[in-house]
DNA sequence: AGGGAATACTTGATATTTGAAGTAATCTTT
DNA sequence: AAAGATTACTTCAAATATCAAGTATTCCCT
């Protein structure tokens, strides 16, 4: 496994000379990957709902939550799930209601709010991820052990200099 | 169970052991993509709204279009924009209303409605393409020309597999 | 100490998206 | 040629998401 992201990379500027070429590339893949990510999202938004009444926002707010035994705070919540926090609100609300999680201000700052995960809660995900992930392995199954590493590997390249750099 | 060979104890079960790996490995390269892809689009979207008062459902809509001299009818966008047909006749009633595109009764099949750009729309498109293309050229400028190639190849040939199989 | 800035979240108005039911035109079959 | 299926799109209500403004709490500076 090569160490890609062990040195952080510099984020490159695109050379005047390369430019055309590399400009184009860039965009072509970024549609592929929206395209793609949007027709995987669509099929397990769907099941999701079909068999088990909830939706991919429902999933991945529990999907944090599953992982912290300790729980998260609403704005946690809000940054990794890329959503407004008018909408965690709402979710973790919806989500109370179902009995799946539990709200209690933060000892350490009474502003915040911890979130967890029920009994129920964690029942309830590790059902859905369950299927999910068969799911999943389906949906990729065209690509080869290699291909996924490789993807994964670039991925989190990507993903690095996005956030490390400031763009846009 | 009986077993003619005397394997050791602990040998685990080569294909069992090996689908948990890749099932794995498909898992985090799916939670990869769709953070990054969710990432990507939230900051184009924002910018298209702060630069041009547009979304990246709009904008998608008039990609389409802008490649097609002709026209699309309605079931051409929703499918190529995985939205459901509520949803387009919503947006291009929208964009029609801001002069971006015309819809005209499809001469062959009178229920069908052929949608296009008009030249406003056409020149708006533009100008947000060449924004939008700057800001994706950024946000993947960590990735080498070559890791662009090879990730545009596996999402190629994933996309293909979802589609062909039909999975779930 | 104590007033202003910053933070953490909630609220309410608004925008967008979905999903199911409805309408009109076309195709199929008899 | 006419009923019945199918297709192409629209409509409308309900679900979900965003944005801006509001509340409470904490932080910071003098």
């Amino acid at each position: 496994m090569t160490s890609r992201t062990a040195a952080p990379r510099q984020v490159r500027r695109p050379s005047r000379s390369q430019a055309a070429g590399r400009d184009h590339l860039s965009l072509r893949v970024w549609l592929r990957l929206f395209s793609c990510s949007t027709l995987v999202a669509a099929r397990v938004s769907s099941a999701l709902k079909r068999e088990f009444g909830s939706s991919l926002a429902r999933f991945d707010v529990l999907s944090q939550l599953y992982r912290e035994p300790e729980g998260l705070r609403m704005g946690e919540l809000s940054t990794r799930t890329l959503t407004t926090g008018g909408n965690i609100t709402w979710l973790v609300g919806a989500l109370e209601q179902d009995g799946y999680v539990t709200r209690s201000t933060a000892s350490e700052d009474r502003r915040a709010s911890r979130v967890s995960l029920t009994a129920a809660g964690r029942r309830h995900f590790a059902l859905m991820a369950q299927a999910h992930e068969r799911w999943i392995v389906e949906m990729f199954s065209a690509l080869s052990a290699a291909e996924q590493r490789a993807m994964y590997e670039a991925l989190g390249t990507a993903k690095q200099g996005m956030t490390s750099a400031r763009i846009p």
